[in-house]
RNA sequence: CGGGACGUGGCGCAGCCUGGUAGCGCACCUGCUUUGGGAGCAGGGGGUCGCGAGUUCAAAUCUCGCCGUCCCGACCA
């Protein structure tokens, strides 16, 4: 949008040093542009410049979700309890609950499925759907641990959308919608995304993508193969491991003396074998309360979200006295031999002879064998995928990077429309249950990102739609009055040539407004100043390669015409 | 929730060990000089030292408790 703004009437509280809070590069690069100030934990204000870039964002998700049909509307941030009593959601730890001054319970809202459910009991008719309805609003989450500055927050806007189709058929047809919609949204946004399969996680439903911007401050982690287009969250990977050296079989399990050896790698490195052709045993208890084994290879780690889902629910790991009494040996001796427990044993240790714990205290049994020796309550994908596993569609080798989860997609299906009673009537008046997708982006941590990846030692270089402005005019006007009236007349022609410009006017010192202008990222920079203006001249400067050229104050926008396509 | 660290003008920090009425840099205000990569000189304003108890003649400093924040892990989109 063409207009001028002067930074003499913006609010710009640049910090020359790194605040000590902020370790993530997109926190510090906030602070220091003054982009963003934190109130307390996990809860940030948008500042005058970084709530512009959040809405040029905002309004690139508006155009791609109006593209594909969605009706954008806005719901309360306050709900009733009574919703999310319906859904079984109210008892979620992260969920925030209040009370009115009558005493009656209330929630603020973590995301919009419950409430705009609601609103589609009003939906009667297979006549009305498909329906797309999406809002850009306020969610709350008591998270345990916010960090990062805006990648992980405990207040934030998301853009949440709701697809309601009659069958399985349409929502396929929604959620590809969706799908299509974002993977133009983060192009546009100039992200490098990688779309996963993922966890259904806290929404619940059947299945989910994820789209993950790769980072270093990421706090997810993606699977991905280097030889076909296999890419899925740690949370739901599955890979081949690679193949253990297995020692000379044995007939049955024979005790061999480990004394002090408490480590996997202690363990192979005494008996001289292969550390994956150990397995490696974690007592747990399980949802009901009960103990459970869990046992895996020796070099892989168990992962959390898969043990949940195969015991049904969380569990912690069991305490040393309630191991001594189940065992009969501390913690580092435990196997699956003889125990009289459930044991869910992970796919890897299906076939093959493993050193396991001898339920004595420094012992270990040599050439344990699942279903010979000791029989599974189930086998079951327990373990993290490891870089360099093989992948399970090609083989080739997987690797995994860190991301951060910008945007997700879930088909729910009836999860919400059952228990909130959405119902529609079919042709044959048949009563049944509206069919439902949700679909979540959060536009302040997709800002964050932008800047995780476009950024250099000097401030963030944003790619020219998410930019603040499109122009920094920077105007060492105190060298004379007329380098100012210069500045206007160059900021005037950019605005007519159609860019929105940030003059900046103030009365500092060159090198301040420089740094300035660096921090802010802006794609170009023109600077007007004596230096140049002696011949009638300005300088402009790409923010993404630093190149700059002399052209005629009278042509400024003619030359940054020319550039301007080929910035980022 | 476990581990670690931190809390001293707006920001970044020193002082704490070895108690004696608070200091540095930046920022801010005034003046003069300066002005193409975070200026110089002079003058000036601003701090219940996170909170509460305790020890002491005396506490930013020692002790105990609490609160807050950050980092790692756990957990979680």
């Amino acid at each position: 949008m063409a207009e001028t703004i002067r930074a003499s009437q913006l609010y710009l509280p640049t910090l020359r040093e790194d605040p000590a809070e902020a370790e993530a590069v997109s926190h510090r690069l906030l602070l220091r542009a003054g982009m963003i100030r934190r109130v307390g934990a996990g809860l940030y204000t948008l500042m005058p410049l970084g709530w512009r870039v959040y809405r040029k964002i905002e309004q690139i998700i508006r155009e791609e979700m109006d593209a594909i049909g969605g009706q954008e509307m806005l719901m309360p941030l306050l709900t009733p309890a009574e919703l999310w009593q319906k859904t079984g959601r109210y008892e979620l730890p992260e969920l925030f609950r209040l009370r009115d001054r009558s005493e009656r319970p209330y929630v603020l809202a973590l995301t919009h499925e419950e409430t705009v459910t609601h609103h589609a009991t009003e939906l009667r008719s297979y006549r009305q759907l498909p329906q797309i309805w999406y809002h850009f609003g306020l969610k709350e989450r008591d998270e345990p641990r916010p960090r990062a500055g805006l990648l992980r927050v405990r207040e934030f806007i998301m853009k949440d959308s709701y697809s309601f189709d009659r069958d399985e058929g349409g929502l396929a047809t929604s959620y590809e919608a969706h799908a299509g919609a974002y993977r133009r949204i983060f192009d546009r946004c100039g992200l490098d995304f990688y779309e996963v399969q993922s966890d259904v996680g806290l929404m619940g439903g059947s299945g989910a993508h994820e789209y993950m911007a790769p980072c270093d401050a990421g706090e997810n982690h993606v699977v991905l193969c280097t030889g076909c287009d296999y890419a899925a969250s740690v949370d739901v990977a599955e890979s081949v491991p690679t193949p253990p050296d297995f020692p000379e079989p044995r007939g049955a399990p024979e005790e061999i003396e480990t004394p002090g050896v408490e480590t996997i790698d202690a363990l192979a490195k005494m008996l001289a074998i292969d550390p994956r052709a150990t397995s490696k045993a974690m007592p747990v208890v399980g949802p009901d309360g009960t103990l459970v084994l869990g046992l895996v290879r020796g070099d892989h780690r168990l992962h959390e979200l898969k043990m949940q889902k195969t015991l049904g629910g969380e569990f912690r790991p069991a305490h040393a006295d309630e191991i001594r009494e189940a065992f009969g040996a501390e913690g580092g001796s435990l196997g699956p031999v003889g125990v009289d427990l459930e044991v869910v044993v992970d796919e890897a240790l299906r076939r093959g002879q493993f050193v396991a714990g001898a339920n004595r205290t420094g012992y270990h049994l040599l050439g344990v064998e699942a279903m010979r020796d000791y029989a599974p309550s189930q086998f079951s994908d327990l373990r993290e995928v490891e870089p360099g596993d093989a992948c399970i569609r090609c083989g080739a080798t997987l690797r995994v990077e860190p991301a951060i989860e910008v945007g997700n997609i879930f088909k729910l299906g009836t999860r919400y429309s059952e228990p909130l009673d959405a119902t529609y009537l079919d042709e044959d008046g048949t009563e049944r249950p509206i069919v439902m997708g949700s679909y979540g982006i959060g536009p302040a941590r997709t800002m964050a990102a932008i800047i995780e990846q476009w950024h250099d030692h000097d401030g963030i270089v944003w790619p020219r739609v998410a930019a603040p402005f499109d122009v920094h005019v920077v105007s060492l006007s105190a060298a004379g009055a007329q380098i100012g009236e210069i500045s206007d007349d160059v900021a005037g022609t950019l605005e007519s040539a159609g860019y929105s410009v940030l003059i900046d006017d103030r009365d500092l010192r060159p090198g301040e407004k420089f740094a300035d202008a660096d921090l802010f990222g802006c794609p170009v920079r023109i600077t007007v100043g004596k230096r140049s203006i002696e011949d009638g001249a300005v300088d402009v400067r790409s923010r993404f390669n630093g190149e700059e050229e002399r052209a005629p104050a009278s042509s400024a926008a003619e030359a940054l015409d020319a550039r301007w396509g080929s910035l980022p």
